[in-house]
DNA sequence: CGTACAATTGAAACCAGTCAACCATTGTGG
DNA sequence: CCACAATGGTTGACTGGTTTCAATTGTACG
C-alpha cells in the first residue's frame, strides 16, 4: 500500500534506468548526466526494509527517488531517535561520510526506490569537476542546516508548534508550493512522528485531532490535507505570507 | 575574566603566529603545514564580540585555538536557540558551506582566537590535494553526527540525563580522558546552556544544585568539577566504561 | 474471521515551565 | 571608597503541558 510521492526531478537519465534520476535537482541544483556514471545502480525497498544499518560498512550515498526513508540513530539503551524522514530527492548518508562505518540506519517507510552513488566514485569526480566536489560541500552543509532548524524545533517549540512546523515543511518539500487543499501522503505512524518531533505517539495523536477539529487541517489514515495554511503557520510560529509566495524552498 | 581552556592542538606551525595553530588536529585528523597558507588570519575575539552574524557574508571558515564560542540560530520570532559551542580544535561556520550568507551567528562566551580560514582557499587546496578535500568531507559530516547526538538529546532525554551528558560531553572534549577529579570550566551562563539543551534557566540551575547536592558533581561559579564519573555517566543513561577506557574522542 | 498492529481518547501523575523573591558579583559613577 | 544599578544565579510555590497508564476502536493482512 505505498502512498505514492509525487518525484521532484526532471534532469537527466540515468545509466540503467529510463526514468529521470534524482541526481538532477537535488536541493543544491546539481545538474548532471548520470550516463557519467555507469556504476550506478537502482535499489528497490519495500515498507520496513533497511536500506543500511548503523555501524554496517559505508560505501555509498543514497539518492531518493520514491517513497520514503527514515533516518534514525539508537541511544546507548536501545531507544530509537528519528532524526530525518527523507523524500524523493533528497541524499541519505551524508553524516556517514569520511567514515568507515554507517552513523545512523536508514529503512523504508514506504515501498522506495533510490539510486546507490559510491562515495568513491563521487569523491573522484569531485576531483577533477570543481562543480561536482561544490555541489557535495552544498549538500553536507544543507543537512547541517536542516539539522539546526530540528533543533530549534525540538529546544524551544511546544507539541502544536512542532506538529504544525513538521507538517508545512512535509508539504513544501513535496509541492514546492504549499495552499489550502494541499494533500501530504504520511506513510510513517504516529510513533515515528513522535520520535522526530521528541514527542510521544499519544500526544501526535491528540495534537493532530485538536488540529482537525478546529478545520486546520484533515486527517485520513495515513496522510493530511491542509485546509487552512494561513492558521496552520500561525500555529507553527511562522510568518504568514502571501499566496503565491513559495519563498525558501528548503532549510527553513 | 577568561576561563583558559587548554588548547588541543599539537600541530604545525601557522604562517603568521608563533604557537601551534589549530587546524592540525581538528577532529578529523587533518594535519597540515600550515605554513602553506600564507593567507591565515588569527582573530583575537572579547567575551561577547560576535565572530559573524547570521545573514552575514560567508566568506572563511574559523579554527578555534583558544577560549570558546557559541552558535546559535533565530526563530522567526526573535528566540535564540544555541546550536553549539565550540572548543579549542573545533572548526566554525562549517554550515554555511556553500551559501553566500551565514546560516548562524557566532559569539565569544569568553576571550576567544581563532583562525580564519577562507574557504575559497580551503577549497581550492582541496582540488590539487585529496587529503585536503577528504578532510572537509570529514568535518562537514562530523558536524552531521553531532547535530544529530544532540537531536536525540533533545529529543528523549530528561532535564537531569540532558544536563550529564552535557558535562560529560564538555569535559571529554577537553580532556580527552575524563575522570574523578576532572575539572571544565563553562564560561557560559545558565541560560545559554538552556538554551543549548532545551531548557529554561531555572531548570539547569536547580538540576545542577541537586548533582552538587548528590555528590556527582562540585559546582563552583563558572566551573564544575566531576566528583563521580560512573554515577554521573549513569545519569547521562551511558554505559560505565572501565577507568582509562578512553575510547570515542567525538562524535559520541 | 480473527489476530496483530495502529490510532484514538480519557484520567491521573509528573516533570519542567512560569512567576517571583532573594542573594552574589561586577562594574559604574558620584 | 561607597552606593547603586545591572547581570547572573539560586530557590520556592504554583501551574500546566506532556507523559504515562489504560481502555477502546479502527484498520490491515494472514
Amino acid at each position: 500500500m505505498a502512498t505514492h510521492v509525487a518525484k521532484r526531478c526532471d534532469a537527466a537519465v540515468c545509466g540503467q534506468c529510463e526514468q529521470p534520476c534524482v541526481l538532477g535537482t537535488l536541493q543544491c541544483g546539481l545538474r548532471l548526466d548520470l550516463r557519467e556514471f555507469p556504476e550506478l545502480k537502482e535499489r528497490q525497498l519495500a515498507r520496513g526494509d533497511y536500506l543500511f544499518h548503523a555501524s554496517g560498512a559505508f560505501e555509498s550515498l543514497y539518492a531518493v527517488r520514491s517513497g520514503m526513508l527514515k533516518v534514525s540513530v539508537l541511544t546507548e539503551d536501545g531507544r530509537e531517535q528519528i532524526t530525518g524522514f527523507f523524500l524523493p530527492g533528497d541524499l541519505v548518508g551524508l553524516d556517514s561520510v569520511g567514515l568507515r562505518q554507517h552513523a545512523s540506519s536508514a529503512a523504508a517507510i514506504d515501498d522506495t526506490v533510490v539510486c546507490e552513488l559510491p562515495f568513491a566514485v563521487l569523491e573522484r569526480h569531485g576531483q577533477s569537476v570543481p562543480r561536482i566536489q561544490a555541489a557535495l560541500f552544498r549538500m553536507l552543509s544543507g543537512q547541517i542546516r536542516r539539522e539546526q532548524s530540528t533543533l530549534l524545533l525540538l529546544g524551544s517549540l511546544r507539541a502544536e508548534e512542532r506538529l504544525a512546523q513538521f507538517l508545512i515543511d512535509l508539504s513544501e518539500r513535496v509541492h514546492s508550493d504549499t495552499q489550502c487543499g494541499s494533500a501530504i501522503g504520511m506513510p510513517m505512524t504516529r510513533e515515528e512522528i513522535g520520535s522526530y518531533l521528541g514527542l510521544k505517539l499519544e500526544t501526535v495523536s491528540r495534537t493532530l485531532s485538536k488540529m482537525h477539529r478546529d478545520g486546520v487541517i484533515e486527517v485520513v489514515k495515513r496522510g493530511v490535507r491542509i485546509r487552512q495554511v494561513d492558521r496552520l503557520r500561525r500555529l507553527a510560529g511562522l510568518a504568514v505570507r502571501p499566496q503565491g509566495d513559495s519563498a525558501h524552498r528548503r532549510g527553513h
